[in-house]
DNA sequence: TTGTATGCGTTATCAT
DNA sequence: ATGATAACGCATACAA
C-alpha cells in the first residue's frame, strides 16, 4: 500500500495504451478503440474498465504516435508577414475561429516579408506533415509551394494575389476600394487630391492606385504626377511602425509641395495615421486644413483623433473564409479551386472635411 | 526512360529514408546518420551518394517519425489572452525571436481569458508532447499546469504573477510603475489626480493602483475615494476594443464628477486612449483641460494625437526573457526556478500639461 | 466482441 | 564504417 504512493518524478515514463490495457486487464487494441472514439463496438463493461484505468493512470494520448500511424495531421500552417500588424492579427483570429470550430489547430509563422524565412517555414510545416497552408506569400518564386501541392498539400493564398500558382484564393477588390475612397473625397468637394503610398512594389498597392486614377478620370479631374507621393525608402522589417514612420515622411513631402492638395488618400491606415501626425507637427489641422482618408479600417483607426475615415477591408472575414476554403478542399477529394474577391465599403468618420458645406 | 517521368499525383507516397537508401545503394541506418547530421562517421563517398539520392528523390524528413523515436519536441507552447492585443503580440515577437534563434518553433494559443479554453489548449499542447510552455495564465486553478510539471513539462509564467505555482516567472513592477506615473503628474503640478481603471480583478491592476496610492501618500495628497474611477462592467472577450470602449465610458464618469481632476492616470494605454477620445467628444482638450497618462507603452500610443505620455512596460523583452528562461530550464536538468521582475520607465510625450509653467 | 500482430518513419543498439 | 533490427505510441487488418 505504501509503494503505491510512489513519488512521481520528472523522469516518470509516459503512460501508454499498453499500461492502460494492463491496468484494465484487456488488450491495447481494445483500449485504442475506446479511447480514440473510434466507434468500434466494445462491451460496455470493458469500456468502463478502460476509462477508469485511463483516469486512474492519468493517461493522455500521444498525438505523435497517432499522427504517425494515421498519417493525418489536425494542424494547418499559416504564414503571414507579421503578427504585430493589426491587419494580420485580425486575419489570424478569423482563421483560428474557423479552424477551431472544425477541430483544427494552427501553426503560425511570421515571415517578416523575407522570402528566405518564408521558405524555411514552408519547409518546416511540410516536415510537420501539415496537409494545408494558408499564406500571404511574399516570395516571387512559388516553386516551393507548387512542390508541396504536388505532394498533396493544399494551399490557399490571400492578401497577395498572384496568378503564378493554381489554388483557391481570397482576394480583395483594391481597385474598387481606391475608387470609393477617392469618389468620396470628390463628393465632399475635393479636387486637389494626392495619393500617398509606400513603394508600389506590391500588386495591392498598384491596384489601389489604379482606383485612385479611375476616380479622377471618371470625374474629369486631371491626373497630376506630382500628386502621387511615393516614398523611396526600401521596406524594412514589416512592423506596424514602419508604415507609420513612412507616413510621417510622406507628410513632409506633402508640405514641400508648392500647390498643396486639399485631401490625401493614403495607401493604408497605418500610413494615414503617420501622415496625420506628420501634418499635425507642422501645425496643419486634419481635417480643417487638409483631409485624410485611409484604407484597411484597422481597429486603431477609430481610436485616433480625428477618427479616420477609411475603406473597410474585412480582415477577419478574409481569414475565416481562407481557412474555410482550405479545410473544405482538404476534406474533399473532388474539390475545385475557388477564388473569392471581397468587396470594400466606406467607413465615414471625421478625417475628411466637406468643402461644399459653408462653415 | 519514359516511365521515369511518371506524373506525380496527389496520392504519391511520401519518400522515406528507405527509398533514399535504395536509390543510394546503402542502408536506411546510414541514410539516417547522414541526413540527421548525427555526426556519426560515414565514408565521404557514401555520404555524397546519399545526399544526391535524397536530392534526386526530393526527400523530406518526417518530423513526426523523428519525434516519436526521439521523444523530444522542438516546439514550445505559448498561451496568451489574445493576439489582437498589441501588448501581447509584442510579447509573442520576443518569444519567437528567442525560440527561433535556438531552433525552436512556437505553438500559439489564444485563451481569450477563458479558463476552459486555456485548459483545453494546455491539454492539447501536452498531447503534442511539448516539453515547455510559457503562459499568461488566467485560470484560478493551476492544477493542470502542476500536473504537466509532474510529467516533466517546464512552465514559465509571465504577465499574471501568481504564487500558486512553483516555476520560473517574469514579472513587472507595477507598483513602481504606478508610482512613477503619478509622481510625474505631481511634478507637473497636478494634485487633483484620478485613477481610471477596468475592474480591479487582476493583481496587476491592483498593484498599479497601489502605486497610485503610494505616490499620493508620499506627497501628502489625500486619497479621495471619488477619484478612483472603476468601471463595473464585466470583462468581455479580451480584444483591443474592449479596453478602448471601457475608456470611453470612464470618460463620461469623469465628466460626471462635480470636482473634476486636472489629470487622470489610466490603468493601461488602451484605456487611456479611450478616455482621450471620450473627453474629446465632450469638447475637453487633452492636455490643455485635462491631462492623461497611460500605462504599458504600446505602439499605438505614440501614434495618437496627442502622443500619449506613459509608463513603459518592456513587452518584447518580457517575451524574450520568458522564452529564454524556459529553454534554459528545458535543457538543464539541474536548473533552478528564477523570478525576474522587469522595471518600468517613464515615456514623456505630450498628453500631460505642465501646470507650473505659465502659458 | 476481443486479441495478435504489423507498420507508420525515424533513430539507436548491436553486430559485423 | 555499415547494416539488420528493434523500438517509439498508436490504430488497424486479420484472426479468433
Amino acid at each position: 500500500m505504501v509503494n503505491q504512493m510512489k513519488e512521481q518524478t520528472n523522469k516518470t515514463k509516459k503512460v501508454t495504451i499498453y499500461d492502460v490495457a494492463a491496468e484494465a486487464g484487456t488488450s491495447a487494441a481494445t483500449v485504442s478503440r475506446v479511447l480514440s472514439n473510434s466507434g468500434y463496438p466494445v462491451k460496455e463493461e470493458v469500456r468502463q474498465r478502460i476509462i477508469d484505468a485511463a483516469k486512474k493512470l492519468n493517461y493522455t494520448p500521444n498525438m505523435v504516435g497517432r499522427m504517425l500511424k494515421k498519417n493525418i495531421s489536425m494542424d494547418i500552417g499559416v504564414i503571414i508577414p507579421t503578427i504585430s500588424n493589426p491587419f494580420y492579427s485580425q486575419i489570424i483570429l478569423g482563421i483560428e475561429q474557423e479552424a477551431r470550430q472544425r477541430g483544427y489547430n494552427i501553426l503560425l509563422c511570421n515571415s517578416f516579408r523575407d522570402s528566405e524565412t518564408e521558405r524555411k517555414y514552408i519547409n518546416s510545416l511540410y516536415q510537420k506533415q501539415v496537409r494545408g497552408i494558408v499564406i500571404s506569400s511574399i516570395g516571387e518564386n512559388h516553386d516551393y509551394l507548387k512542390e508541396l501541392q504536388a505532394n498533396g498539400v493544399r494551399i490557399v493564398v490571400f492578401d497577395q494575389w498572384t496568378d503564378d500558382i493554381k489554388c483557391s484564393k481570397v482576394g480583395f477588390n483594391y481597385i474598387k476600394g481606391g475608387l470609393m475612397a477617392v469618389e468620396h473625397l470628390i463628393s465632399m468637394g475635393h479636387r486637389k487630391i494626392a495619393f500617398a503610398t509606400s513603394p508600389l512594389t506590391r500588386r495591392s498597392r498598384r491596384e489601389t492606385m489604379e482606383g485612385f486614377r479611375l476616380a479622377l478620370l471618371k470625374h474629369g479631374i486631371p491626373f497630376e504626377e506630382d500628386y502621387v507621393i511615393e516614398s523611396e525608402s526600401e521596406e524594412e522589417q514589416e512592423n506596424g511602425t514602419y508604415e507609420f514612420e513612412n507616413g510621417k515622411k510622406l507628410a513632409v513631402k506633402i508640405m514641400d509641395l508648392k500647390d498643396k492638395p486639399t485631401a490625401v488618400f493614403a495607401v493604408n491606415d497605418m500610413t494615414a495615421i503617420g501622415i496625420i501626425q506628420g501634418l499635425t507637427n507642422y501645425g496643419v489641422r486634419v481635417p480643417e486644413d487638409i483631409s485624410v482618408i485611409g484604407f484597411d479600417n484597422i481597429e486603431i483607426s477609430s481610436m485616433i483623433n480625428p477618427p479616420l475615415t477609411t475603406v473597410n477591408q474585412p480582415s477577419f472575414e478574409t481569414g475565416r473564409l481562407a481557412c474555410k476554403l482550405l479545410l473544405d478542399s482538404m476534406n474533399d477529394n473532388g474539390y475545385e479551386d475557388v477564388s473569392v474577391v471581397l468587396e470594400p465599403s466606406l467607413i465615414i468618420r471625421k478625417s475628411v472635411r466637406n468643402l461644399l458645406q459653408k462653415t
